[in-house]
DNA sequence: AAAAAATACCTTGCAAAACAATATACCTTG
DNA sequence: CAAGGTATATTGTTTTGCAAGGTATTTTTT
């Protein structure tokens, strides 16, 4: 898969998985997996960064199946943050149609 | 716009409008930017890599009104490469959509 | 009991690419 | 001749995906 084409989008992702329920990070690579490829790499500093502009919080839960686990959990500005973004995604995808099927008048500059 | 969204897919673009006939730099930028925020800054090093890679050639072509004219054309090659791309645009962006509603079993793990 | 695998977290460093800024140069119009 | 539109190109900054590496706990296998 295009590894260019998942900027920008991977951050709507995990909110919007996050939206759902609350999930930590090894999760969250888990189910985000099924939609795209991706890695542990990838998701802990991006969660990071999430935190880091409040559209995060997080909470420590022990496990008796592993090392304790770091829930994340939706803040309100992340919620707002992700109609925002979704909404910009549906833009853009639709722009993007358009220009593929060439109807913004591409010959006639 | 969430300039981060465009990565993967301004190549796709490129591609697209130059296969519904030759265009020059200036010209793409012009019509890219019906679509989305776009630059010189952007393109040109865009279709420098594009024509590496042998996606594309140029031409150059005097002009009347300004400086000559370098015009791109598709090859062979970069209609396939076009041709995967936009499969993969439209893969990519149904798979999104899933993990948006929900559809990827994320309360049943 | 030792080894391996699964679970879970995190960081470092590299590479790709968008874009502002900058530079060059041509032509037209006031 | 100055301003502005047309046209190409490069440099440096920033963002971010990801491979690679590290730590630690629990379960399963040998």
């Amino acid at each position: 898969m295009n590894s260019q084409m998942k900027r920008g989008t991977l951050e709507m992702c995990a909110l919007s998985v996050v939206s759902r329920g609350d999930c930590y990070g090894y999760e969250l690579v888990n189910r985000i997996s099924k939609c795209m490829e991706i890695t542990e790499g990838t998701i802990y500093p991006l969660m990071k960064r999430l935190k880091e502009s409040g559209l995060i919080d997080s909470y420590i839960v022990e496990s008796n199946e592993g090392p304790p686990r770091k829930y994340y959990k939706l803040t309100d500005a992340g919620r707002e943050e992700l109609n925002r973004l979704t909404d910009e995604w549906f833009e853009f995808t639709q722009s993007i149609e358009k220009l593929l099927k060439g109807e913004f008048g591409n010959y006639d500059s």
